[in-house]
DNA sequence: CTGAAAGCGCTTACAG
DNA sequence: CTGAAAGCGCTTACAG
């Protein structure tokens, strides 16, 4: 039914070359470019994709492999890898592994076989089997969201971003404090975002009084906690946390988190900020427009996959790439922090 | 560097079609089995998909074309579909259009010249250049979340869920609604929803008297607007409603318009639900997280995408398959409607 | 069970 | 500028 390159040729009274750099921009008469002009136009040919690739030995794709699909920082993170490949005519493939580091693996090679040009991996920790697979595929891999020596990488600044936000609420007067953190599996949530959050507290004390007894003698008390991704985990795991500790501030390691804690303070009759303060991670839009408004740190998910874009592509080229390029980030203070 | 059957034919001391039998699960003799899975073993050999696809003519993909991603009812209808396609050895390939509709056409055609096997559309409105689109590239379509005539479709009890809501609110004794929609070229979420809320009120009460005087007359004050799909907007459009009308309660299109709405109320000093009353429609998770949490009707998303993947697989192998399909609904009592 | 050959629909040197 | 031919890496009748 659909037209072939040699139909097309026949058709125009011409060879198939003629008509292949007809469609390529090679040189071609006014007069044969007019004659094929006017059979495409006609038929609606289209080239078959497949015959194209087949020759190439490679697409323009690039494929991503995400944890999950519905999550604020990957569909924008998506979205603006996916602005990015389309202006360049580059196709994006998205993989959703839900969750499953095997599937992650498989992805890998399944991307691989499929001859694509480039993988954008969004992974939440990389194993030897990471590792393997990005060797074995020859494809270029450029890791998003966490750092990876082997690897090139695209971060959001979470060390720093940990620092500003404990500088910040202990600028508020908070002494005591929980940190809702997640596993330090996940090295740019669960051990960063803490480490600089931790730096900011040594760095409120004089020099030298940075034990757990010097920290108590100068009032501060502040307890670090580990929970889940999800709303859910991070309800429960708060409300556990209020029956022995009465912190005057959470500080969570995800704005998901910070929902979750919102939630079982509620729960409990807690009002916040007045009685228990909490921080995010993410600046998800619904932040904005909870009640009050939540305080947190604003990663620019979009333009980080703009930039991710670019460098696949610049991997791809063979140029030249920073072997981790680091995004920027906002603080925004809102309403859910508390002076003390 | 990379293996081509011909190579492993070789290295195996046998022809090209036996080695493409045998990965084709045709018949090879053991011993002859045995040497070609040693060298596919070794050398990790694996067939290169463009070549099979120019071969098949078709590729085990279904495309899906969806106007964003950072919606909830979105990406969870992509994963119920992934979850589905995955089961079935096909992949799914996603064209994000960011709600332009010239850019649907668009994904349509590129799908088209792409041989995949086919479509999952999930557009909010059906124009005659979709039509045409559909009709041109030859692969079968499944529209999801609209119905057309002319198209199998899969979509959510709109019309139903509107009237329950309806039924709902008045049972709980409210007569000044303000009913927050949205633009009626959205059939589905525009003008189902809101004809099954109005049905609903009609049917309350006695015959005859449907007259907006007779309404009047029965201590009912109705009134419908209509605003965008953000969050942003709609906190726009509640507060110009609140300039203008006091109603006990107000019945959203959308879950993201009472997120909206609720945020309006919030900001002028309005308490919820004891001043205020909101619906909406969708059942996105954050709703159950909020305070106060929201009453809703929450839709299938996950299992609708299942259904789908499965409906374009019957259409793809040319099964039958209904015209359209009608998923179920819940509506979910929670915290943001009081009695009056 | 196995192999030689043709063909899927393109592109790309190579001649002319 | 244009065409004939080879080749990309598979699969599939067709013989044997």
């Amino acid at each position: 039914m659909n037209k072939t390159i040699a139909d097309i040729a026949h058709m125009a009274g011409v060879a198939k070359s003629t008509v292949s750099r007809y469609l390529n921009g090679g040189s071609v008469s006014v007069d044969t470019k007019r004659k094929i002009e006017q059979v495409v136009k006609a038929t609606g040919y289209v080239p078959n994709t497949f015959a194209q690739s087949l020759k190439a030995k490679r697409a323009n794709i690039i494929g991503t492999v995400v944890p999950r699909l519905d999550s604020f920082a990957t569909s924008h993170t998506l979205m603006g890898i996916d602005e990015e490949l389309r202006s360049r005519h580059y196709q994006m493939l998205i993989s959703n592994t839900s969750q499953d580091v095997k599937r992650e693996i498989e992805a890998l090679y399944d991307l691989g076989r499929q001859k694509i040009s480039g993988i954008i991996l969004l992974a939440a920790q990389i194993t030897d089997d990471h590792l393997t697979a990005i060797r074995d595929i020859r494809i270029p891999v450029l890791l998003v969201g966490q750092q990876h020596e082997q690897i090139h990488s695209l971060i959001h600044d979470d060390y720093h971003a940990g620092y500003d936000i404990g500088a910040y609420v202990l600028s508020q007067g908070h002494r005591e404090i929980a940190y809702v953190g997640v596993t330090e599996k996940d090295v740019a949530v669960g051990v960063q975002r803490k480490e600089g959050f931790k730096q900011a507290v040594r760095d409120a004390l004089p020099e030298g009084s940075h034990t757990d007894d010097a920290l108590w003698a100068a009032g501060y008390d502040i307890r670090y906690y580990e929970t889940g991704f999800k709303m859910s985990d991070a309800r429960i795991a708060a409300s556990a946390i209020l029956d022995q500790f009465k912190p005057s501030l959470m500080v969570c390691a995800t704005d998901n988190i910070a929902l979750g804690v919102i939630n079982a303070a509620y729960s409990r009759g807690i009002a916040i900020p007045s009685e228990l303060s909490v921080t995010g991670f993410g600046g998800y839009d619904i932040t904005a427009v909870i009640h009050p408004a939540l305080t947190t740190v604003q990663y620019p998910y979009m333009e980080a996959g703009r930039v991710a874009a670019q460098n696949i592509m610049r991997l791809v080229e063979h140029k030249p790439v920073e072997q981790v390029t680091v995004m920027n980030y906002t603080l925004i203070e809102r309403e859910s922090v508390d002076k003390r």
